[in-house]
DNA sequence: CGGATCGTTGATCAACTTCAACGGTCGTGG
DNA sequence: CCACGACCGTTGAAGTTGATCAACGATCCG
């Protein structure tokens, strides 16, 4: 359960065994079902989710009743609504999941106290962050910046396995199309444009 | 110099006036005149900036010669190409001054040293990034979710601040929209709608 | 004063959405 | 084990939003 936690962890920092089982104690292990939430639009975030199996996914529903896909997550992939999470504010995002999944489960309360405990994980989270933020800001500017055909090549060049994972459908509404559109994008670049 | 970023950082966390002098030994000073640029697309990224006076913009230029807004930076606030900072990788955006700026840079070599040194400037940066990435990641849906006038409409809402003292043309780009379309926007809001 | 920059307005156009229908596949319950 | 419904991707036709192109007036600044 916590190998896939360590693993990742051990990339970016060191820990020493002490330092490991005391990590252990301020998690939760979960599992999800498919179709199951984690948390529904209007809560509050309570966690910040390390997936070590399966698969979740997290959107905005519009008022219009419109979903708008947020992230995928997989094994090695954080998950949460982390505005709701951080400034514990009502949350903008549905988590659910899209195959069998077990996770790990960390409260604010021992988010905190844990990197006050061991102040290297105020260490990889903030590389997490870091990256994810240099991820985000990046896949925001292509989101203004080109068409529809541009942004899923962009994506089948830099995350394929998310296109073999993920429903069609669902990787439509990632990109902020249409399903309809990604499908005659599909059916163009199959024609050679 | 420093007030306005240790006044930032101490909302975060406490430091002892043994680090702060510490602290300030990794930073270089640079002011930077209206249109000079920090960055270029196609460069490296070296370093994280603080803004203690003026206001920055960060933008990307893409292949139609087009440009996309990333972020503004004004007092307070710190500017980046933080995916080329972060993975020593070609930037993407350039960074001008939109108004004389006086600025704290930081290299990545430095950051690593005082994280290193400080260990509680991991937090402080943890928290950074994480409250920036909260609030990337509800942009980001918006980008993909709202009408033109609804994005507008929320960022008005939400920071008036940047309308104010931005150029609306580059509100425009900011969100996305050709500068015609936020006129007409504007039009329609003003006659009710 | 003169040029550059910025916002506005009108007309046209293109990209993408919406709506509707259909065929294939998968999984579940009878 | 088969059948039925749910889900998913595809295709066509029509509609809409926002982009593009062009022209003009206002303001700022040197």
């Amino acid at each position: 359960m916590f190998d896939v936690l360590f693993s990742h962890i051990l990339k970016k920092v060191s820990l020493t065994e002490e330092e490991k089982s005391l990590l252990k104690s301020f998690f939760n292990a979960k599992n999800l079902r498919k179709k199951e939430f984690l948390l529904q639009e209007g809560e509050i975030c309570h966690y910040l989710s390390f997936v070590s199996k399966g698969l979740l996914r997290s959107y905005h529903i519009d008022e219009r009743g419109d979903e708008h896909m947020n992230l995928f997550a997989w094994e090695g992939w954080w998950s949460s609504d982390i505005y709701s999470f951080s400034f514990n504010e009502i949350a903008q995002f549905n988590i659910d999941a899209l195959e069998d999944s077990e996770l790990l489960l960390i409260t604010r309360e021992n988010l905190e106290e844990m990197t006050l405990q061991i102040p290297k994980m105020d260490r990889y989270f903030r590389i997490l962050f870091q990256n994810s933020l240099a991820t985000k800001e990046r896949r925001l500017v292509s989101s203004n910046s080109y068409t529809a055909k541009e942004k899923y090549i962009q994506l089948a060049d830099s995350n394929p396995q998310m296109i073999q994972r993920v429903p069609q459908n669902l990787i439509a509404s990632y990109l902020g199309l249409a399903p309809e559109t990604l499908s005659r994008i599909k059916k163009n670049i199959a024609l050679g444009k």
